[in-house]
DNA sequence: CGCAGTACTGGGAGCGCTTCCAGTTTGTTG
DNA sequence: CAACAAACTGGAAGCGCTCCCAGTACTGCG
């Protein structure tokens, strides 16, 4: 790298002052050539009241023929605002991120967030390291705010998050307590829905596979599964243990049909897992949705390409992102924003 | 949100010194607290030499006390170095970041920088207005390194980022010129292999669905493609126009359809636009890989649940961010790395 | 016992910006 | 035209940390 802000080597006032590798001009560089205090430049920036129209017009000149641009961690250390704000994911495995969920909320953050001065600090806490790294940041006001989601069973940083210093909204609840800032799916609602809509086709044999029952969102996907199959009387003891992820519901499925062979649908918790099931499936001989009938949940951009096309159910995942911005936005305002729970909907498609 | 930093109606020295929400505790507080100077004691933080061991011992002690941690905003004036990094990706399309493969990158990226103490801040330069926060960043040293991902056509920040300020490591080559520093993976290879297999397999008349020409991928896909008809001697002008997108490979493949209704064979540029064509195949009524074998490339996690499971290019994505995050930090640290190309391999499934 | 090293030590000057405040200018009004 | 308010102005004090440097304390050696 040339360019790098800094010659030593060069005397005093070497007479080869051509091209000029200049560090940024600063503030009172600005305030100079306009010819005013830096005081004044500093309002006309901040556009704050105080400055009179010509002095306004000759600092706006100066900044543009100098190409000024704010040194933002002065700045920063100044107002004591960051400018920045972290979402944060916390979690055991390394690769959790890669799960697409993850980039769709990514995207609805981003969209608003580019609306305002703010950047966005990723925070994968999924080593120890992370996580304290991650601990430190609430505690001593690194950034302006945090979105934090998909924390595990008893994870520390819930309440840690909580008495923070620095607001905090949560994606998604813990099991653990209830945060006051928060948006989450309904997925109690969407789960219910989905096992509703194996009971109205006829099923009557009905299974499902949980994913972590140490995150609130597994929790309550088993919930719905339990509350629709309550109301049609029928049993629910057909209950598998799984986590999401894929090869654990390939195996998930594998011990259902060992227990019950009969059975004829089957409520999975994500599609990961049920391109998992699905593919167990084939391999047994049994038909979808001929012989039993899945549903997965999150409506994933694969879902519709599987064999059959997987009828799931759908979240909002950018809105979630998007409305766990604003509501961050709105809590270092000063307001005091309600919880949000997000809409989710069944999508029929072929699997059952 | 109770714990904001300030209680401005509190008086001087209110008698209620309970429960102090403090204001954290600064440089100059450990210092008096362990009696010392505070250059000692910064000097202990940063563990330089020149401190006896017993103030060192002190200081510690102090630092525990009171919980103490740098701000990293003023240490971030004082040093000139922000301790961050970016991550950006330019292009057009608002939601182009819900393609898994950026999570994957941002995997690898982190992986390497979890073992320092650079934060990461993800820059989506999707709308004008993140173009030209990017810019701004890049010229004014706001971060201290960029990486930089998926620039199409003739985006200026590429040449911008040449000449930046900070270091810069391209993630994929740019079409209109080699970046000093890049890592990318083997597209032309790849294509190159996925045809041959095709070719091997004996299909005769063989078409592709290129990916955005715009971009570097796209182009070195369509050569890979190209070299492998050439040396097979057969004929290359069933192409089809794309862009990587599920929708768009769907449309090209029923035009592909109509203008050679015997072809064979296809390569596509992409897993999404696969999954559009299998889709469309499946509708016209030809078999796969009976009628017409296709492969796709990317390795993309739904490949293997597509009907049949997609014959397919690996790239190692997560590698990819890695490498570059190694780069970057390589550069950092004044190092001059040469540019990096990642292998991609074959992975022979059903549809081909 | 004196002197050159060597290892510590802490004062102080920044880094670039915001913001308070006292002072100055300008404008209004009876 | 005097008297005041309102609007501007810029000096100066930070924000919390790093790092240079002059000074002090201590070591070993002749």
């Amino acid at each position: 790298m040339t360019g790098l802000p800094f010659r030593p080597e060069m005397k005093e006032n070497d007479a080869v002052a051509i091209e000029t590798p200049r560090r940024q001009p600063t503030l009172d560089e600005v305030a100079e050539r306009a010819g005013v205090s830096r005081s004044a430049a500093s309002r006309v920036i901040n556009n704050a009241p105080h400055v009179s129209r010509a002095k306004r017009e000759a600092v706006r000149r100066a900044i543009d023929d100098l190409g000024y641009v704010p040194n933002a961690t002065a700045r920063a250390l100044a107002t004591q605002q960051v400018g920045a704000v972290v979402l944060a994911i916390s979690g055991d495995d390394p690769g959790m991120f890669a799960d697409p969920f993850f980039a769709e909320v990514v995207v609805g953050v981003n969209s608003v967030l580019e609306e305002t001065e703010l950047e966005l600090m990723l925070s994968l806490a999924t080593s120890t390291r992370g996580q304290a790294r991650l601990e430190q940041l609430l505690r001593t006001r690194q950034a302006d705010g945090v979105m934090l989601m998909s924390l595990h069973g008893d994870d520390p940083l819930a309440t840690l998050a909580d008495q923070a210093s620095v607001p905090v909204v949560f994606g998604g609840r813990p099991l653990t307590f209830e945060p006051r800032y928060y948006v989450d799916a309904d997925n109690r609602g969407g789960a219910r829905l989905a096992t509703e809509h194996l009971v109205k086709s006829g099923r009557r044999k009905i299974a499902t596979i949980t994913g972590g029952l140490d995150e609130g969102a597994g929790m309550a996907r088993l919930q719905g599964f339990q509350d629709a199959l309550a109301v049609a009387g029928l049993d629910n003891s057909l209950v598998e243990h799984g986590d999401f992820r894929e090869d654990v519901g390939s195996r998930a499925m594998s011990r259902l049909l060992e227990r019950a062979p009969d059975l004829d649908g089957v409520f999975i918790a994500s599609d990961q897992m049920a391109m998992g099931a699905l593919r167990v499936l084939g391999q047994a001989g049994r038909s979808v949705p001929g012989d039993i009938a899945v549903v997965g949940f999150n409506d994933i951009a694969g879902a519709r390409h599987t064999a059959p096309p997987l009828t799931t159910v759908n979240q909002p995942i950018q809105a979630l992102g998007r409305e766990m911005a604003r509501m961050l936005l709105a809590l270092m305002a000063g307001e005091q924003p309600s919880p949000l729970i997000l809409p989710t909907r069944l999508v029929v498609r072929e699997s059952a």
